[in-house]
DNA sequence: ATTATTCCTACTTGTACAGTAGGAATGATA
DNA sequence: TATCATTCCTACTGTACAAGTAGGAATAAT
């Protein structure tokens, strides 16, 4: 379960932008998400091309969400953010059937995660258990 | 779900041995199990040192098993190979429900790579679904 | 003695992550 | 039309860690 700081800003700006009723400036997010200013520009345009969130120009611009926090699971921010994982080298024979253990282990990260929206995780602010229930 | 090269190598090399029913040269789980020659030696000492193998010097050395194949866990090799997972960076407040996520995820893989043996991969060899049955 | 092995430290190299630089494009306001 | 605040874009740099290598010392069998 390798986290890189990239997707840790981004989950963090989306949440943030999840919290806002109106658009968000890229200064306002690096400040209350502590991300480095310019690294921050970075994440919210990989975030706008990947179709998660919008944006607009010029003074009184910013920041919104493409879809309702709702709608958007955690594992559609993570996948873009950490991009294609590099595929593991051929097992030797020996270890072969670690390949469906790896299998197992990634497809329960991915349920998971692609069942925990933006809305869970703002709900779960200060309540129990996050994620468990229907939503 | 990372898996570095080095993990991959000593899960192959601890089946390696798993299946022998005697010492093994390092040579011979190079060549086996496709490790680097030199890495390999590398590996198996940094096994050893954790007290999963035990080795002797000399012609007709080798390294074997230091507990039997059942009594030996996936998680107990990764643990070592691995190294000490680096603290990743303090949440925004925004983001701060996120920690309990991640928690259940680790132990999720914790909990099934410890419960997955040596042997239980040896025995999944070719059959169905491994590590599903308790051993 | 010789030889085959493990053992040990330290080094080199490659790659990916984290973050930065410089400035162009856009849009609101006056 | 000028100004200014913002997003947008490519490319670059520094650093840390992973992957793998080098050279040789210690040990044990013959």
């Amino acid at each position: 379960m390798r986290i890189s700081a990239r997707t840790q800003y981004a989950l963090g700006a989306m949440l943030a932008l999840a919290v806002a009723d109106r658009p968000v400036h890229a200064e306002r997010i690096a400040v209350t998400q502590d991300i480095p200013r310019r690294f921050c520009d970075n994440i919210l345009l990989q975030l706008r091309r990947a179709g998660l969130i919008r944006s607009q120009r010029g003074p009184d611009g910013g920041y919104w969400l493409a879809r309702p926090p709702g709608e958007i699971a955690l594992a559609d921010v993570i996948r873009v953010t950490e991009g294609a994982e590099q595929a593991l080298r051929p097992f030797s024979p020996a270890a072969a059937p670690l390949a469906a253990i790896w299998d197992r282990l990634r497809s329960h990260e991915n349920a998971l995660l692609s069942e925990i929206t933006l809305a869970d995780v703002i709900a779960s602010n200060g309540h129990a258990h996050p994620g468990r229930e229907a939503r």
